[in-house]
DNA sequence: CAATCTGTTGACGTTAACGTAAGCACTCGG
DNA sequence: CCGAGTGCTTACGTTAACGTCAACAGATTG
């Protein structure tokens, strides 16, 4: 079964039109597959508009990107990254009720974040003492070699 | 197929004998399955004692999961954590040479996590400031209804 | 006009990290 | 002695996040 053929068209300009960006030009600024844009789509945490079938980026769309890669770097999922996209975005107008929704889940993000660091502050401290460990050995082979 | 069969024992012993523990002790305490613990040996992460073909951990193991669990709460695959583990445990009387080794990778670790660190707090310097935008709004929205 | 480039849509493969299930082995309490 | 409890192993299933591949369509270029 094949999906009917739309025409795609490069809409590669390199600095010309309207700030649109290709899925190839997206793809190498991040160091990232074709593959990986087009599924971070399918998990809608992308939405280009299409020209003549294409995929066509506007800044926004690329700031998502490096949103969900940032994610990705703190070790989030797809799902929990698409969560946290979701408090980004036009809230315009928000009603009183959705204000508070918002801010409280931003609210639980956040902690859930500064949990994580706190995590690997610890681990940091952890290795640093081993590594000063090390050190005091380093130190002690030392004297014994020069001394 | 089947493998020879070993006589399996309890070894849970509440707080007797030699500081050992079962393994469903392990899990309870760590809130985890038994099979991600088998799993995480299967990968080279444990490597408990057996009595009489059950699994015997010591404090030492304890240890050990708590710092695996604690790196998946960071984000950090299993290899990235088995590497980790590898720099603590008995270099003893390391020769100089592994000494610089090790003191490198965990230089090299700790400037990873660092960057996962930095990440982490940039994500929430950005969140604190879509908080504040929500919390104006709701300000205005307050000063709607009551003023 | 044919080759090449860029892009599109399935469909299937893969790796990591387990979960689930089946079947067997000991031990212990009654 | 029998059933419940605990543990072991093997084998297969599952989810996430892509990678790989095939087949095709416009555009561009020699």
């Amino acid at each position: 079964m094949n999906a009917p053929r739309r025409k795609p068209v490069p809409v590669t300009a390199p600095s010309s039109d309207d700030e649109l960006y290709g899925i190839t030009e997206l793809a190498k600024e991040y160091g990232i597959s074709l593959r990986a844009i087009r599924f971070y789509e399918d998990k809608g945490l992308l939405a280009p508009r299409r020209i003549n079938g294409g995929r066509a980026y506007t800044r926004r769309d690329r700031v998502r990107l490096g949103l969900i890669l940032r994610g990705k770097a703190v070790g989030m999922s797809l799902a929990e990254i698409e969560h946290i996209l979701s408090l980004y975005g036009d809230h315009g107008e928000g009603h009183a009720q959705q204000l508070d929704y918002l801010i409280g889940r931003i609210d639980a993000t956040m902690t859930e974040l500064d949990t994580r660091l706190r995590h690997i502050e610890a681990m940091l401290g952890e290795l640093g003492e081993v590594r000063s460990q090390l050190k005091k050995a380093q130190a002690a082979q030392r004297r014994l070699r020069k001394g």
